[in-house]
Order: C-alpha cells, then structure tokens, then sequence
DNA sequence: ACCTGAACACCGTTCAAGT
DNA sequence: ACCTGAACACCGTTCAAGT
C-alpha cells in the first residue's frame, strides 16, 4: 500500500520518542516503514524538511485557544504550553530549537507570543522583539530541562554528593524566569499598577 | 615534529571560522594537520570533547575583568562581551550553544552573571536561575542573529520585498532583549527606584 | 506517480602494529 | 608516548530503471 507523507511523519516521530534524535536517520526511518531509503526523497527533498514537518506536529497543540483574559496570563499560558508540547516527545526541545535556527518550521509560538504583547499595549516592532526574547527563553530552558533529565535517568548511579543538584522544582525554575520577563514587559509598558 | 593539544583546538577553530560548523570533520581536520584521523583520538577522546576545547577557546575573553561597577551595567557589559565573543567566528554561537547543552565546558559566562546578580543583592539560588534565564537570552538571540547573517551574505539576491526585513540594528534589538531583563532583575529586588 | 537497486562521497571511532 | 594503516559500522543523497 501507498506511503504518505503523514506515513512518514508518524514513523518519525516514534523513533524520535523511543531512541532519540541521534538515531533518527533516514536510513533507520527507511527500515521501519520497510521501504528504500530513497523513497522518502520522493516525499521530502531532504532530511532538514522532514524534521520542518515533525517539528510542525509537535507543535501542533499551540494553536488551540488560550483561556486567560489578561494578556499576561495568556502569555503565561502559551510559554507553559510551549514548553509541554517540547517535553510530550523525547528530544523534542532539541529538535524543535534546531529547526526553528533553520527556518523551516512555521514558528507558530513565536506569533502568538508577539500578539498577546500587541493586546497589551505594546507597538508591533518591540511586541516581535519581546516575543523572540521569550521564545529563546523557552527553548532554552527546555532544551536544558530535558537533556538533564536524560541525563539523570541513564547515569542514576552517578551523582555522589556532586553539586546541591537543584532540588527545585523544574516548573518552579522555569515560572521564575517567565515572571522576569513579564515583569520586564510590564516595566516597558509603564504600567505602575498600584 | 609532535602535535599538541593547542594544535588541535587552532586547526579546529581555523576550519570552523573558514568552513562554518558542518565542515568541521575529524578526518578534515586530521587533513589539515597532516596526521591520520586516529591520531586526534591520543589528544582527545572523542568530537564532542575536541568542540569543548574549542567553545572554551571562544569563551576566554569572558575572564577578563569588567569595567562597570554598578550590577546593571556589569550584567550589561557581560552580555554584550558573551555576544561579541560567539561572533567572533563563523558558527561560534551555535558551536557553544551546543556545546552548553552537552555540559562539557566550564560554562564562564553563567558563572560570572550571577555573581553579578549576587552583587546586586538577590540570594545565590534565585540569581542562579536569573543566570541561566540570560545565558538562554544571549545564546537564542546570537544563535539567530549569526545564522541570519549567513543567510543575508549567501543569498543576497533572493528578498523580494519578503517581510519588512528588520530593518533595526541587530545591536539595538539585543539591547530591547537585555533590557527587559535587566528590569526584571530590578523589580524582582523590590526597587522602586525614584 | 511512486518506489527499488545500487552507487557516490562521505562520517566517527577503534585498535593492532609500528617507531 | 605518539602515531599509522586499515578496518568497522554507519551516514545523507542521487538517479537510472522498474512498475
């Protein structure tokens, strides 16, 4: 039967979540779908534009509505959303923050970031630059919270008295930075609130 | 006559700055060191190691003294001075920023902005996590603007009238970015300074 | 239109053996 | 101690040819 580009995407995205993007090759994705590794280069002209479109599912959550009415709450919202849809796939923030460097990715967080700024109040040109800071913020951090967390989980053995190992919560740490940020913007905005 | 350590990080750091990140190859480099590929494996266990040395290489003028004396402007001063550093070379930001994630080079410049923070006045766990929130500002930022930079000098025909460009410094967008911040920081120690 | 077969031009890493 | 020679086990990509 036919292979479909969603085929292609799906098998992707299983080898990503159970080996990791070092063993997603187009030649290992080729084996599981029992087909040539030329044939995914009738789908996709090549591996970059494959990894574009699993970067696209994966984020695919980032479209439906948000539920706070305050721009900063809606902001919250979509940085916590963002980070859980890099954290649903192992690898995921890795894989999503090299796509976004390269550009083929519709970076969806980016433009839902920049509008609710807009909502707040804030000229287009320094809500893009505001939503670009809190992108690489997320991305940052994620990439940092899962590789450590790949990393505790293989080497569980190791780690003997070795640093105070941020007992803190990973939520806690990545609020803590968010509320940094959304008290810069506020700052921007002149908004004395009292 | 013998190859050293330093050869190899200056045959490495040589190849990144000509060639960009996807040429800097084991074998390439054993090439221009006229030694077979084997041979980098007495200096160095492994590629990741070698891209250590270099990103620490890179990092070094991130020990030398600041001349602000105020908390704001040394912050300022380290970004700015973390920025010009990663390009400084061709792929240099993501070259280090990818070497961060693997953990294996003595991460300067988090170190030395929380201090900064310290200095400021904020307890040591939460300047910490104000560290790591700019170190993932800078590397984001500088990673996308190098990138873009060799987009713009490759294909400087393509553009036709695309998006409005940017037109902004890319210095002044990285200002909007570390001031955001740096007011953060501000509001978090509680001064309302008027 | 969609895929196979087979090749091209590479990789990082290991390791006996040489000097 | 430091390096060579040669192999092992892979890569991404292309493209004539098949169906």
């Amino acid at each position: 039967m036919q292979l479909h580009r969603d085929d292609v995407v799906d098998g992707a995205l299983a080898i990503l979540d159970q080996y990791g993007l070092a063993d997603l090759t187009m030649r290992r994705l080729a084996g599981t779908l029992s087909v040539q590794p030329g044939a995914l280069y009738w789908h996709f002209p090549n591996k970059q534009a494959l990894l574009g479109a699993v970067a696209d599912r994966i984020l695919a959550p980032m479209d439906r509505p948000v539920v706070a009415t305050d721009w900063s709450g809606a902001l919250t919202e979509l940085a916590h959303r963002l980070r859980d849809c890099l954290l649903t796939y192992r690898d995921g923030a890795e894989l999503v923050s090299s796509t976004y460097a390269s550009r083929l990715t519709t970076n969806k967080g980016r433009e839902r970031f920049s509008s609710a700024v807009i909502r707040a109040g804030m000229p287009r040109d320094q809500a893009e630059l505001a939503a670009y800071t809190l992108l690489y913020y997320v991305l940052g951090h994620t990439v940092d919270e899962q590789s450590r967390m790949q990393m505790d989980s293989a080497g569980a053995l190791a780690d003997p008295a070795g640093e105070p190992a941020d007992a803190t919560d990973p939520t806690a740490r990545f609020d803590f930075g968010l509320q940094l940020f959304t008290a810069g913007i506020r700052h921007r905005l002149g908004a004395d609130a009292h």
